[in-house]
DNA sequence: TTGCTGACGGAGG
DNA sequence: ACCTCCGCCAGCA
């Protein structure tokens, strides 16, 4: 049981890994991806966790709608919407444009 | 153990 | 487009 959690995690953070640059997936495709629809909030919590001090591309983790819902996790010198803008990907409001165009679904791109 | 919180998601109104 | 409610799973006091 602590092990399968302890693979889940591990499990999220490769997951975030292979995200493409300038491509965004959401907590819930990667919760869906690893066989746990409903656990979109602890993967949000893994995030948390690790984005002290492991070098993961966070920023390219945003919600259903295209929000980037953890923009406040980061730090104010290297905002998650400027981060992603430098990839490529438009931010307004604290929410992305072209979603559809953009968003990078584990559960397709992967088997 | 209980209850509250949260980088979520979907269904309704 | 906006707001609410409910289900979900860890962490914490």
């Amino acid at each position: 049981m602590n092990n399968f959690k302890r693979q889940f995690f591990k499990d999220v953070y490769d997951v975030v890994e292979l995200i493409p640059k300038g491509r965004v997936t959401s907590y819930g495709a990667i919760a869906r991806y690893l066989g746990s629809p409903g656990s979109a909030r602890t993967v949000g919590w893994a995030m948390n966790a690790v984005d002290k001090t492991q070098n993961l591309p966070a920023h390219r983790v945003v919600n259903s709608q295209g929000v980037l819902s953890g923009a406040h996790h980061f730090n104010i010198e290297n905002p998650m919407a400027v981060r992603l803008q430098k990839e490529g990907i438009e931010v307004i409001n604290n929410k992305i444009k072209n979603f559809k165009k953009v968003f990078w679904d584990p559960n397709a791109e992967l088997f």
